[in-house]
DNA sequence: GACTTGACTAGAC
DNA sequence: AGTCTAGCCAAGT
């Protein structure tokens, strides 16, 4: 039962235990949940998962909000950022390189 | 049940 | 330096 679930349920829990004042990219997820190049399937699953999971700390590449592409409107996130710890820039990018964060 | 789209990234041209 | 292709997984049609 868990097996197909897998990859899903990993990617879930990572989101789940990444602390507040951090964040974390698609790829580098994917890459912990032993398929680095399935970044796209983690935002697929991101945005399908449950909406407890604390996506807004997770971001791509380039710094920008993950959930900025569809729910734009969604303005909660950059505050929530904020409330963590983690400084928003006017255009919702991220200093990505003083936030990133790796499991240990 | 197969095809298409989508919160992405990296490499090739 | 900018544009395009390929690769992954899940959900919708």
């Amino acid at each position: 039962m868990e097996k197909n679930d897998n990859f899903k349920t990993r990617v879930l829990s990572l989101v789940k235990i990444i602390p507040k004042g951090r964040v974390m990219t698609y790829g580098q997820i994917a890459a912990l949940c032993g398929k680095p190049n399935a970044a796209r399937a983690v935002g697929t699953i991101a945005h399908y998962g449950p909406s407890e999971l604390p996506w807004q700390r997770v971001v791509n590449k380039t710094g920008g909000l993950a959930s900025a592409y569809t729910y734009g409107g969604r303005v909660g996130q950059k505050a929530q950022l904020e409330a963590d710890g983690v400084i928003v820039d006017k255009h919702n990018k991220i200093d990505i390189e003083k936030y990133i964060w790796w499991p240990k």
